[in-house]
RNA sequence: GGCAGGUUGCCCGAGCGGCCAAUGGGAGCGGACUGUAAAUCCGUCGCGAAAGCUUCAGAGGUUCGAAUCCUCUACCUGCCA
């Protein structure tokens, strides 16, 4: 197998490489042959979201450049959990973790290539630590780990006031153990993972050293935040999520398209596999004709491809377009308007139903008096007209495209209501 | 173990018997500007059309009336052992 030499200047520039071990020597294995390499995702949801995204491309980009991926699904570590700084996890059950390391798994398996010289691995660390034993476990693992060393990890300081159970406390051991694991078993000697993971990544390397004498290397993609500091990826709803039922593939589009200037080049990098010359013209773009927005049209097309496909893009882009096209509703093909407006997230009612109701029923408002509340601000619309009257009830004069009501709050946050 | 203090709306944080659905800040939401950006400014921000209803850790109690006083329970914090 040969492999891109350009592959670590080209993460670099990306911005996809936080922390690193040994970046000379990462370099060295990394142009010297195809390169066996991890990452983890614990199944913490019953879908991935963007910062897992990150990982996901990361490791295709690895994959593209001739490295073999092997990629984990936390069957085990999603039963501890990895301490966070605002408290102790919940612990899920196991039926509910098997189920959600099934849909993890089958969201990751079409980002890589399971053919070829460099095929990719799916393996679950539930296989070697279910029947593992106490003692073994301490012994084998547990003695290469001194507990001051971990007690001076950020995460676990940060929790010795507020407390932290042992279970938490001990996923470091866990996870340094899957690198061990599949050095020994598949010769994986490279590891990456988010930057909040870089405790856990090293944790590995040094395991396999002191345990095998064995050299492997880590790096941490940084975490991606907004202009203010603020954690990138959440929206009104929650967090970003991959599963097209949990987030459609509209609204997923929806999300890249509203990208602030300030972060498309960066977006750009991490999330798509443009190249640099494009990537440089499409910033050039948003800095000189920011109104046009191509950086963010681009970026929200090819992320919303590589996720959820070319038909569902097209799907979102079409609706976008009849939605916000600016044209009036009524003149639009009634077929584009009704797939936009189920696109978009649509209700069903009868007529007679009052607008505020109708508001209410298509989730774009918490409640009946948030509703009036918007109307009174001016920001509700039926069929892009404002609407003034609170007591509105749309009769058959307002309907388009064949039975549908589009309710529109604010700027971009549309619903259909289709009336039967 | 002893002593003192705390627990308020999504978050932080005032209130300390009636004028409190509860000051203020942040987040969120809407409007203006614009580009379905950012920044800024303005408005809004428990439920209800309203009357009113349900909130200030939980359960009781005092009172015409409690987020505010008393008792118990849970959790948290500080000081002394």
């Amino acid at each position: 197998m040969t492999v891109d030499p350009q592959l670590l200047d080209d993460l670099e520039w990306r911005g996809l490489i936080a922390h690193s071990t040994d970046l000379d020597a990462l370099r060295e294995a990394l142009t010297s042959g195809s390169v066996r390499f991890y990452v983890g995702f614990d199944p913490t949801a019953p879908s991935l979201h963007m910062g897992n995204l990150v990982q996901i491309l990361t490791a295709r980009r690895l994959q593209l450049a001739g490295h073999t991926p092997y990629a984990l699904v936390g069957g085990a570590t999603g039963m501890i959990g990895d301490p966070k700084e605002s408290g102790e996890r919940t612990l899920n059950s196991l039926d509910t973790v098997k189920d959600w390391v099934d849909r993890v798994r089958r969201q990751i398996e079409p980002f890589l290539s399971f053919e070829g010289e460099n095929a990719a691995t799916m393996v679950n660390n539930y296989d070697w630590t279910a029947s593992l034993s106490t003692i073994d476990f301490l012994r084998d693992i547990g003695k290469h780990f001194p507990v001051n060393r971990m007690l001076a990890r950020d995460v676990v300081k940060s929790r010795l006031e507020a407390g932290i159970s042992y279970t938490e406390f001990s996923y470091i051991l866990l996870q340094s153990m899957d690198f061990l694991e599949l050095y020994r078993q598949h010769g994986v000697t490279m590891q990456f993972g988010g930057s909040d993971q870089w405790g856990n990544l090293t944790g590995g390397v040094e395991l396999i050293r002191r345990a095998d004498g064995g050299r492997a290397h880590a790096f941490a993609t940084p975490l991606i935040t907004k202009s203010d500091g603020t954690k990138y990826g959440k929206t009104e709803g929650g967090a970003l999520w991959l599963d097209a039922t949990m987030m459609s593939p509209y609204a997923f589009h929806q999300f890249w398209l509203n990208a602030e200037d300030a972060k498309i080049g960066e977006l750009l990098r991490v999330f798509t596999f443009l190249s640099r010359a494009e990537i440089e013209d499409l910033e050039k773009q948003t800095a000189e004709t920011p109104h046009l927005r191509a950086g963010q049209k681009a970026l929200a097309d090819a992320v919303t491809t590589l996720v959820h496909g070319a038909e569902e893009t097209e799907n979102a882009k079409a609706a976008a377009a009849a939605l916000f096209g600016g044209g009036a509703l009524v003149d639009l093909n009634p077929a584009t308007l009704a797939s936009a407006l189920r696109e978009a997230g649509a209700t069903q009612a009868s007529l007679g139903t009052s607008y505020v109701d109708l508001l209410v029923g298509s989730g774009l408002v918490k409640s009946r008096g948030d509703a009036r509340r918007t109307i009174a601000e001016g920001g509700a619309y039926l069929n892009n007209e404002r609407v003034t009257d609170p007591e509105l009830v749309p009769d058959e004069s307002h309907l388009v495209a064949g039975g549908w009501l589009v309710l529109r709050r604010g700027k971009r946050n549309l619903a259909g209501v289709e009336i039967g």
